[in-house]
DNA sequence: AATCAATCGCAACTTTGTTGCAATAATATT
DNA sequence: AATATTATTGCAACAAAGTTGCGATTGATT
């Protein structure tokens, strides 16, 4: 019975989202709207999101977490089993949208979910290398 | 020119770890020897098992970090792309040594270390649940 | 045994995330 | 449009996880 609501908080957060092309973590969206509102708001508004299946959650190599906009593809259920890349060098992590693993696990392991992150150099930052 | 040393604490950690079937987190290592040196202490030697290639470290879904001795297959380059199961039940982290995912990534991605993280039920919580 | 650097303990600090509660504001109801 | 309902917010306080500096200790080397 719990209705979400559209908040400015709420719509400054998903706005972010929109012009990033990358993920991003709770502090680097919370520096863009310090201003409008908490910290602890900002925690809050991404645990709806997520919950909300709008928002995924990602957490690479290093145990950090990060953010990133749902690209639905019209499936009803909505797993996140694309892979992301995260950077080594400009610390980005982006979506690989398009890149799914294959993989047999023994039957006995019942699998809900998968968290699949490659890390090494993106494409800029693998030019822009001497 | 750093040379890694054997110490009372060193030695009881990896004891710990040969001892344990599963990964173990920082606190869950520290429990066991906090009569035998400090917090900061296992961090550090966790870091240097690490850089050494001795452990691995693992990050699940949740973003928990834990940490595993590493299986070497007689390799000479250690990478660690085998998956990881993470189960929601027990909270336990397991090496499935033998599961290594296959899937293509875009040519100008450099890839230089994978994390791939299954979770949901482990053999034991499955069939304990009703 | 003397030396030297790696390791340790301690204290202090940072970062990240959580919780309770009263105040506020978005939606539904009249 | 005014009112009632309840999701959301701000604040303050807390907790967990990890880091840093530095003087003291200890393992390895000669």
């Amino acid at each position: 019975m719990k209705t979400t609501r559209k908040t400015t908080a709420k719509t400054a957060v998903l706005e972010i989202f929109v012009k990033s092309k990358t993920a991003l973590s709770h502090t680097e969206i919370y520096k863009q709207i310090e201003e409008i509102c908490d910290r602890v708001t900002v925690y809050r508004i991404l645990d709806r999101l997520v919950n909300d299946d709008i928002v995924h959650k990602i957490v690479d190599l290093d145990g950090t977490v990060k953010y990133a906009k749902c690209h639905h593809h019209a499936q009803r259920v909505h797993i996140h089993n694309h892979a992301h890349f995260s950077c080594e060098k400009c610390l980005e992590i982006t979506c690989l949208e398009n890149v799914k693993p294959s993989y047999i696990i023994p039957h006995n392991y019942k699998v809900n979910d998968i968290n699949f992150t490659l890390s090494g150099l993106c494409p800029n930052c693998s030019n822009s290398n001497i």
